[in-house]
DNA sequence: CTGAAAGCGCTTACAG
DNA sequence: CTGAAAGCGCTTACAG
């Protein structure tokens, strides 16, 4: 069932047809009832590829995510879907599991007009950021969430974490903690340099001698970081408070703490960044700093569609803060 | 950059250049390598939309699924998201949030050509299976997974639900309960169908008289599945075993064991299906039935794949059932 | 208010 | 081996 066919049922010609189903205020009001009824009846669908075509239009955005399992971005994921479903767009999804050179071809494909704007979070592995200078170039709309490059001038979502390494840090302090190590996992992406400044500054603002050098570099094999981190909790002077910068190296933590007989919170005490559901259901119950991460997916949608629709001199932030929460749990009682 | 511009750099007919850039044997291959240089120098790239058109294939299949948050879900997409990449398709995402209508519009929205396939997971609230009949009707391919309608006929890949129901419970029975509450969620889909009646007839073949009468019907709403619980828990003679039949339920115990002081596993022992990465982690660690989400999304990718490029008498089993795996750990220790 | 026509950018059957 | 032409199914500027 096509327009064409549609039009014979009608007896009225093609444009007429396309134009009454578009509510154009060049049909009259008897015509298009007609046609919204035959249509309905044939149960006439637009097809979208010729929609598409002609309009250079795709009613589609794309987003780019390092991994789904991994419930912040499933949750961002979520928030996005919710604006897209509200603007009757569609939404698909790639993923390129940490992987610069998977990330730079899939950017690379979707520069062909499939979609109308892209939504990225950038693989922990990017260190040259030219793919996304050249979406900006080719003026595709993007806008950069949580995994963001600090020096690339689009729109970008983040949360406040600097400010959470700091407080992070303050509320480790104000338990008692002397020795606090911050399980760091380094990269180009400005996400993770920042909570490691909101911590040093607050060592160094609250002069905690022996916390110094406490930046324990991690990678991205678990096996290596579990070891690591059982080597530092072997010590004897081993540090006090644990500041895992993303969620996985606090539940190592509490592996290690299990493996040494180590009580949380009384010999050590673990805060994390997080957003797992079972935060609060961990023996004791884990400290955690939590991003509004579907929030922050809406709050991605809404400028990628403001850049879409952009239209004379409407302004596009280039940064979006929103603020994550710290939930004190049982990981950091005094 | 279009077609007709290369060809015209070419001094080559747009049909030429069409028929080199897609490996045609009528082309001679000088000619290709002219073309795929100065395609590559202009990063030509085809315009989806036209080639979709003329084609009648999207090179895009959707996913729907109830609930992104959700890792087993999440998984699952990663799953189909790998073979996706490896056929190069796309993949649309749309989330039904476990509402029935919205389920309906969407599987009504994909009748208009703009995917090749449909892989769906139902709502638990969808009572009426008319909208993917529909589907099959219009010999759209559908594969139905995990959360699938029994009786229509399309092709379906589940766990095997009863088996695991059965085991879980024999397992139980084995670590000493005696009195064992299955915490169900009823709905419309066979997978908890399958899951109770596994209970059941493990109940009566081990003869447990004190078992009987012991489906807890759990809703929605998980404040009430929680006083549920939490009434159920309170009584004198309450159960020494629960299987809870889905993730969430299983926690909910946790939680109501915190808060009423009962020792799992001495007082109460628990088993309930589970995807979650921490369940590991919980204290006591929970014993679950984990269904291998990952391999079900690849599965069921697989086999939609097999639908759309289907020639001739190719035979697609109705069903697929992958095996669930029993994880013993702390929460049923005898 | 309605319709004929051009054209979005491809692919492919057909002619040469 | 190459090219002219039709056509996929729409939308929209233009004519009447």
């Amino acid at each position: 069932m096509n327009l064409k066919q549609l039009a014979k049922e009608l007896n009225l010609s093609i444009s007429a047809v396309s134009k009454a189903l578009r509510d154009s205020h060049e049909i009259s009001a008897s015509t298009k009832l007609a046609v919204l009824a035959k249509a309905k009846e044939l149960n006439y669908q637009v097809n979208p590829f010729a929609s598409s075509l002609r309009k250079q239009k795709s009613k589609t955005i794309a987003v780019v995510v390092p991994e789904i399992d991994n419930i912040f971005f499933a949750l961002a994921i979520n928030g996005i879907e919710s604006v897209a479903q509200e603007k009757e767009y569609h939404v698909l999804i790639y993923l390129t599991h940490e992987d610069a050179q998977k990330e730079v071809s899939v950017t690379q494909l979707l520069q062909n007009g499939r979609v109308d704007g892209i939504m990225m979070s950038l693989s922990s592995q990017t260190t040259d950021f030219s793919h996304i200078q050249q979406l900006k170039e080719k003026e595709l709309p993007i806008v950069l969430f949580d995994r963001v490059a600090e020096h690339i001038n689009v729109p970008k979502v983040t949360t406040d974490d600097y400010d959470s390494g700091e407080s992070a840090t303050e509320h480790l302090i104000e338990a008692g903690c002397k020795k606090i190590a911050f399980l760091s996992i380094s990269n180009n992406l400005s996400i993770s340099n920042k909570r490691k400044s909101g911590y040093i500054d607050s060592i160094k603002k609250n002069n905690l001698p022996n916390s110094k050098n406490l930046i324990i570099e991690c990678s991205q094999d678990d096996e290596k970081n579990k070891l690591l981190i059982k080597n530092l909790l072997k010590k004897k002077n081993r540090p006090d408070g644990i500041f895992a910068s993303v969620e996985k190296l606090a539940l190592l933590c509490y592996e290690v703490c299990d493996e040494l007989n180590l009580n949380i919170p009384a010999d050590i005490k673990i805060i994390g960044f997080s957003n797992l559901h079972t935060a609060a259901l961990l023996k004791p119950s884990l400290t955690t700093i939590t991003q509004p991460a579907y929030e922050i997916g809406r709050e991605s949608a809404l400028l990628i569609f403001k850049l879409i629709e952009k239209r004379g001199n409407s302004i596009i932030p280039e940064k979006t803060v929103v603020a994550s929460s710290l939930i004190k749990r049982g990981s950091t009682k005094k």
